[in-house]
DNA sequence: ACTGATGATTTTTA
DNA sequence: TAAAAATCATCAGT
């Protein structure tokens, strides 16, 4: 309404001032040629105003005709100027979009569990590669790991059909859009920046809408991890000849139970497990032997003449290289009491 | 099913 | 930052 006015008020004052000029020979000149188009856009607006009334196929002739107007390439780059001046000026400012932060941490995190990367040879890759990971000991876990992979081939199928779904209607959507707007740009003012805004805006739409599925996925992947991959759910004991050897290292150093790294580094060898293992199996024995040192007395006293029979024997050994006729030279099973 | 043992993880502390 | 402490989740014997 404000704008009409002041359209209005504009065209008069222009008008004003060209009518004060009297003495200028071009004056008539130019009063008719700004004259007639003036009437023109008079009739024009008087012409789309009465469209809304008339029949679609009245108003389809009339928009050829006003297509063919000989004023309407002009009054359309004004009306394109113009918009370009308010409306883009205003609101295209804040186009910079930096890249989604959680976004990226969520494609990360697919690409990492290889649900997202490349098709069936990176993922089975991943996969033999988490495997391998966590499978310490050859023998168990090719049974769990195949569930395993079965389950995430599963999530990455449904990702990745919805994933397209997705992306087929965005695509279909915007061709859709970019030409309705393309249509329309022959008789409105809109500019192919415009269209690009618009199409900026439908990806973002369509976007958010994949972080939703990608959100979901990463869920259903951390479910399926924990519930087969945390190393807690799937606890193995070691074997009797581990828990001896760190038994032995822990109660002949009873009074300084804190095996230096290469001494964790060296446990773990000779047990087969990993120096994390051998530093988390140090922290729960002190622990545990420190709030209870009653209950482990017994195994204490164990060890302490199991370590002493082994000096025994190793001197015995020493010995016996000095004078070889001694004779039961048998098994250290042999001195077990 | 119940329960103590035990390996792993998380939180607190020095 | 490593160790202590608390806690979790499963194992394994009954």
């Amino acid at each position: 309404m404000d704008d009409q006015t002041r359209m209005l008020a504009g065209l008069g004052g222009l008008g004003g001032l060209s009518q004060a000029d009297v003495g200028d020979p071009d004056s008539v000149r130019k009063q008719q040629s700004l004259g007639q188009p003036q009437q023109d856009i008079g009739d024009i607006l008087q012409q789309i105003m009465a469209i809304t009334d008339e029949s679609l196929d009245e108003a389809q002739a009339r928009k050829h005709a006003l297509n063919c107007h000989r004023m309407k390439p002009a009054l359309f780059s004004v009306l394109c100027e113009i918009k370009e001046k308010t409306v883009l000026s205003i609101r295209g400012v804040q186009e910079e979009d930096p890249p989604d932060p959680q976004i990226m941490r969520l494609d990360n995190m697919l690409l990492a569990e290889g649900v997202s990367g490349p098709e069936k040879g990176g993922g089975s890759a991943a996969a033999a590669a988490a495997a391998a990971a966590a499978g310490g000991s050859p023998n168990d876990g090719s049974i769990e790991h195949s569930d395993y992979r079965a389950k995430l081939a599963q999530i990455r199928q449904i990702y990745h059909s919805e994933l397209e779904k997705y992306e087929q209607a965005c695509s279909e959507f915007t061709n859709h859009v970019m030409n309705l707007l393309r249509e329309q740009s022959r008789t409105r003012p809109i500019s192919p920046k415009e269209i690009e805004r618009m199409v900026a805006i439908i990806h973002r739409k369509f976007s958010s809408i994949q972080m939703q599925l990608k959100q979901s996925t990463c869920e259903a992947v951390m479910i399926l991890r924990s519930r087969f991959l945390d190393a807690r759910r799937k606890r193995r004991n070691f074997n009797k000849q581990a828990t001896e050897v760190l038994n032995e290292y822990f109660y002949s150093h009873l009074s300084n139970p804190y095996p230096s790294e290469e001494a964790k580094e060296e446990l773990a060898k000779k047990c087969g497990i990993t120096v994390s293992q051998v530093s988390n199996w140090f922290g729960n024995k002190r622990i545990r032997y420190k709030k209870n040192i009653g209950k482990f007395q017994e195994e204490a006293n164990l060890y302490a003449v199991k370590t002493a029979v082994d000096a025994a024997n190793v001197s015995a050994q020493a010995s016996q290289a000095n004078s070889p006729a001694t004779p039961n030279s048998g098994s250290s099973g042999s001195y077990t009491l």
